[in-house]
DNA sequence: AATCTTTATCGTAATATTGCAATATACAAT
DNA sequence: ATTGTATATTGCAATATTACGATAAAGATT
């Protein structure tokens, strides 16, 4: 068949995943670091900066925001788009929680 | 077209994208939750473990190693499979970087 | 050498992702 | 109401990922 098998691992193990995921990709990362570069966070400025298409990066921003990477207020006629702190949070706890179990383990190779 | 145009990123952005999307499928979390916990690593220990089959295991782990998550090592017939934990430590250093900006910053929303 | 054990590779099918033109939607301004 | 501006959605082509059976490769055991 081919293709992800979520049933078969736990919650947590999905969780990580899906946020990585979100991030796997070079555009998505050019949009978190524009975020937290500016002030503003209005879509047309992102569309502006990134080297794609609107639709591309519109389609980024909607996996980001599914992700709950980012959130999206809309602002008159714009949409302001912003980090979603919380989410970073618990993507930086997981990772906490390799690095503490790394180090009691100290690998064998 | 479709799928990645890398050289229109940074070769940071690729970077993390690529470490990202190394952890972005709940099987090589497993795998990399599982280096942690054991003594053990032989690769034929974590194909027992994962609901998967050995095949699909084995391209797992050549992911993971392309991404020098882990480092394998040959133990006689078997294969020792451990945490690269230089490029562990990087991907934490690239989120601190995140986190850093994330509290300069706050968000607009 | 024949066989077993362990891991990797090949080939291929199913599915997912990426990218964009065309189009739709929604609010703003005239 | 018409037009302009900003963003989302649709449809589709190109590519990548995931999964696994079959098979290969390489060392271990008999």
């Amino acid at each position: 068949m081919g293709a992800s098998n979520t049933e078969l691992f736990t919650k947590r193990q999905n969780d990580i995943a899906n946020i990585m995921k979100a991030l796997a990709h070079p555009a998505r990362v050019a949009i978190i670091d524009y975020l937290l570069k500016t002030k503003e966070c209005i879509c047309g400025d992102i569309v502006k900066v990134l080297p794609l298409a609107q639709p591309t990066v519109s389609q980024h921003l909607k996996e980001l925001k599914n992700a709950e990477l980012i959130k999206g207020n809309i602002e008159g006629n714009a949409i302001c788009y912003c980090i979603n702190e919380k989410t970073f949070l618990k993507f930086e706890q997981f990772l906490l929680e390799f690095s503490i179990k790394m180090e009691k383990k100290k690998s064998c190779c």
